[in-house]
DNA sequence: CGAAAAGTTGATTGTCTTCAAAACTGGTGG
DNA sequence: CCACCAGTTTTGAAGACAATCAACTTTTCG
């Protein structure tokens, strides 16, 4: 995602001329898996995390049904996850950014459950599970990130359901934009605007709806001064509002 | 759940006089965490689950906001687990039974997220999570199987949150009634009849439908002789009918 | 540059929700 | 033990919201 701030928080994330491969010195490190890890401890990570892969946009990092053997941590770029039913509708479950990690589906049955696609050509870091496995019994710090990160994306698919479960389309979408800014906020893009990396066909295959009404709910949103849109560049108005279409009655 | 098959396969759940409290001796041993660990493995995990709580029906086992210190593995009964949002509506995010682990929310924050309430009186081991955590360390495959529980919960979500995204009433319905079925059975119970220990507003919850649309849905079933209810009695007549119902136009 | 993909907008339909009333169930206390 | 009452369930009628169908515009990419 973009629109980088003037003030930025954690950054340098392209790394054009990449240094080395390591986590000890990626600027994701605090918002990725190592957060918090002391430097011998980090370097023992870097030891296990050594090869990066390049995927490019449309392009799978896994899909279902492959062979599980490891984690992805984003490096760069912006990743959809996707499960498909037997008769072939399909469902995004989530859309990751730098910092996340994708490929959790796999630990259950050794074999991935989802496709993970890229939205723009991405760069993630490997993390093979068994060595993750291995260290995470010495670097108590480590296992427990790991518990945490499982635990997280448990936690966030609940807010899914509520989404899925409770919400109209205006609350859904206002929930999307929200939630993008955010952690796009605590990597240093700006709070008010963003670059969709998704069509409105992904967005609404993730909230529940049509791309029509994902297209007419953007449209509305406009009419009525909360956000500004031009394509899949979005800027927006009046935050307030929009945190507003999420507590419809009585905010308890 | 009910209906106990006359021939069953994993069996002896009651236990009412309640022998010694361990999981080597627990009939539930091959359906939860400790599934397939070695006598003396097992015996370490005994040495860490030392505690038993009986929770009365419409009770709370923990509550969202609570500090987290522990999973539970249900031994009898039925939870359901619930979010709820800032506005007050609610969603059920499952349904847990024998074998079952919950409160994985809390491990992201300390606190757990959700409610789990019990829905018939019930009984849950405690696995209080740093011991679990150390023990893990030490005893792979006690590892392995933690991060497993935790994988499958995260692929369960995404069954969720495909039904809640494009599913209609009646397949969801239908798929709620194959899944409970189905984990019924794999417990030693009829698959084709069962109790439903929920009521209609709470599986309108779950499946994100309101519960007269649940109810009319089960009457348009039973018109149509793919079920037989009475009140929460339901006898499944037509499974691949119903089955049918999830692959309406060409299964892939 | 041209074709394919993505997005917008309108009109109509269908499904589920909402509102309402009545019937049933199960638990409690007289 | 029975009556009663709250909670649950069923069913109907009307209304709302999103889906569908369709036409057209804009953008993207080879």
């Amino acid at each position: 995602m973009q629109v980088r701030q003037p003030t930025p928080a954690v950054q340098t994330l392209p790394s054009p001329g990449a240094i080395k491969v390591a986590c000890s010195n990626c600027s994701l490190r605090e918002l990725c898996l190592p957060m918090g890890l002391s430097p011998d401890e980090l370097a023992r990570v870097d030891a296990v995390i050594t090869t990066r892969r390049k995927i490019k946009r449309k392009t799978p990092l896994f899909r279902n049904g492959e062979r599980f053997h490891a984690l992805y941590a984003i490096r760069t770029g912006v990743f959809k996850t996707c499960v498909v039913a037997e008769d072939g509708r399909d469902q995004v479950t989530g859309f990751q950014m730098a910092g996340e990690i994708v490929g959790l589906d796999g630990i259950v049955n050794d074999h991935h459950t989802c496709d993970a696609i890229a939205l723009e050509d991405s760069e993630v870091c490997v993390l093979p599970f068994d060595r993750i496995g291995e260290l995470s019994r010495e670097v108590g710090a480590l296992q427990h990130h790991l518990h945490r990160v499982m635990s997280r994306e448990i936690v966030r698919e609940h807010g899914v359901m509520l989404l899925l479960g409770t919400m109209r389309a205006e609350e859904r979408l206002a929930a999307f934009l929200l939630n993008l800014v955010q952690r796009l906020q605590a990597r240093g893009f700006s709070q008010s605007e963003l670059v969709l990396r998704m069509t409105r066909q992904e967005i609404g295959s993730y909230l529940g709806l049509k791309l029509e009404t994902v297209s007419r709910t953007f449209s509305r949103f406009a009419e009525e001064g909360l956000i500004e849109v031009h394509q899949r560049h979005v800027r927006i108005l009046e935050v307030e509002r929009l945190r507003a279409l999420l507590t419809p009655a009585g905010a308890a």
